[in-house]
DNA sequence: TTTGCTGTTATAGCTAACTATAACACTACT
DNA sequence: AGTAGTGTTATAGTTAGCTATAACAGCAAA
């Protein structure tokens, strides 16, 4: 698990996601506890208000269930729940952008789709449709 | 073109971004104008400041140039840099981080190729291979 | 009952992002 | 000269995100 932040992204929201991958992946079953507030905190080098409001937005999206002094847990139903709204979520608002992205970039989908993963980044999956973005100078 | 925002990210950026998407997509070439600085504040009704901002990103990538009292203008070679620095940019951060995301949601190459950009977003795409991810409860 | 772990609340302060309003400085057209 | 269009700077206030520090409150095991 990285112990780095995004800039792109606050904190607490960053920390839910980790923990909603946490969970898709299996790593954190229903029932399991989270990993405490304060070791997090200590962990991240961050503050643990800024933990808590993360785990706050799984408590408030169902997934996760506060037991005063014991810890909080995952619900159970917590994964397919998940399975169900980040599928919505990923289909209707970012892979729409991402995918425009990409065929504004001149690369092609299906090559990212495959293999993937590592990628070299230079010239990567170059554009052999450069269709409709002619630069054509014209002053 | 949307008249609103994101709240994943700050205004300033997402008009960098857009900005950068019309060059890329050859609304705007090399040598326009930008739409001004006022113009875009009244019609986005956003703070001047805030969109002024967004264009000295620009700036600074030299991507564009200040004619004192006559606009902004995109630089010659904007197009080139910008696909080399957005490539590069995309597969090297963003890209990563989403192909894990389809992974992790179970989500298939054909489903998200077809429809791709519009998707109605209701119980969109099951996913038939639930690879790695056996809930497996054990409590 | 004490110790040690949980989550939670209270104060207080900093910075980034955004806002409103106004003025300044340069260029071009009339 | 005047007007209207550029970008730019100045002041000042709000909100969200994050921080440090400290205390409060519930639970469980020694």
């Amino acid at each position: 698990m990285d112990r780095e932040w995004n800039d792109s992204q606050p904190i607490y929201r960053q920390l839910r996601d980790r923990v909603v991958a946490m969970i898709l992946d299996g790593v954190l079953k229903e029932g399991d506890p989270l990993p405490s507030v304060r070791n997090v905190a200590t962990e991240y080098r961050v503050n643990p208000l800024t933990v808590l409001k993360g785990y706050q937005q799984l408590v408030d999206e169902g997934l996760v269930e506060t037991r005063r002094g014991r810890g909080m847990f995952i619900n159970v139903g917590a994964r397919s729940l998940l399975l169900q709204g980040e599928r919505q979520k990923f289909l209707g608002e970012e892979w729409p952008r991402v995918y425009a992205t990409i065929q504004r970039l001149g690369l092609r989908a299906e090559e990212l789709l495959d293999g993937a993963t590592s990628r070299s980044s230079s010239d990567a999956a170059q554009a052999k449709t450069d269709k409709s973005n002619a630069p054509e100078e014209e002053n």
